[in-house]
DNA sequence: TCGATCTTCATGCATTTGCATGATTCCAAG
DNA sequence: CTTGGAATCATGCAAATGCATGAAGATCGA
């Protein structure tokens, strides 16, 4: 069956991630940085003038928006990034990169980049890496179009309540 | 420079695991539980006897060991886990899986199964996912055998100390 | 134009997480 | 056997996260 197949592969991916994830962390590749604020930073140094819209920012992170609003409002107080509104929406938050952010950006990216070379390089060859980046980019692209499955109202079971 | 294809492959890894897990967030397949409470039931549920030392199963999440520690405490106040002691080792502690945490960890599994295979299959043939497996468990196993490299001490800069 | 609804973001509050550290136990060198 | 250090897990406490909700602007049909 195909729904077997299916969830190896996605297993795969998901452990591998967490596996390499692990040792960024235990070698403290993000400092003086989190992860999650360096992946803010990052996907900032990949837009066009180092802005984004908050929206769009979290619809790229593993993070909840009210999360992301605070995390913006602490990297913009270490100024690392500013706050402006949309000149398009009344409503809009957009996220800029200041010089200091990305400049650390740059920097941590730099490390982080020796890290990541050391790792895959080790494990992959280049033909392999290639056909991991196809695969990923063609798998995301299929969910990305794919439109978004809203379950029905399910209640969160309380673990303490019990 | 081969750095350079080693780092897409990690990024597009990565970007991928982010936008499945994204959906499967979206549409609650972790139901009643944290996407990080299953995790810890699916790992359990794959060892031998539905049971693994506490410092194993932290070896196998991205969560640090206070945070597992408590997680246990709470799966076990809710019944889904059972904690032991290890025989072989005073310091040990042993987490089990109870009948109730196999039961919800079956249930959860099956409607989230079905959930991976509609986004792999949508955009994977049966190559492609044979493909993904093969690397990313190459990619995995080079890792996890290699050392982990110990950084030198730096300092977290506290963001909203500036 | 008006009103209903959707979108976008912020805030109150409880829960969860991580860091630093402490208490035990294990282990290995002498 | 003893002792110093490593390994394993728990706990105090501050910080970060998510959920529920609110405020305000945008959008669209009547």
């Amino acid at each position: 069956m195909t729904t077997r197949t299916a969830a190896t592969a996605w297993e795969s991916l998901f452990r591998t991630q967490v596996t390499l994830m692990q040792r960024f962390e235990a070698a403290k590749d993000f400092e003086p940085l989190s992860s999650r604020e360096y992946d803010v930073l990052f996907n900032l140094s990949r837009m066009p003038d180092g802005a984004a819209r908050l929206r769009d920012l979290n619809a790229r992170l593993l993070i909840s928006q009210p999360s992301l609003s605070r995390m913006v409002d602490r990297l913009a107080g270490a100024g690392l990034v500013a706050r402006r509104e949309a000149d398009d929406d009344g409503r809009g938050v957009v996220v800029v990169l200041t010089d200091a952010g990305a400049l650390l950006q740059k920097q941590i990216g730099r490390r982080h980049v020796r890290h990541i070379a050391a790792l895959v390089d080790a494990g992959l060859d280049d033909d392999d890496q290639a056909a991991l980046t196809r695969i990923c980019e063609r798998l995301r692209a299929a969910v990305s179009d794919a439109p978004t499955t809203t379950p029905t109202t399910r209640t969160r079971t309380e673990l303490r309540s019990s």
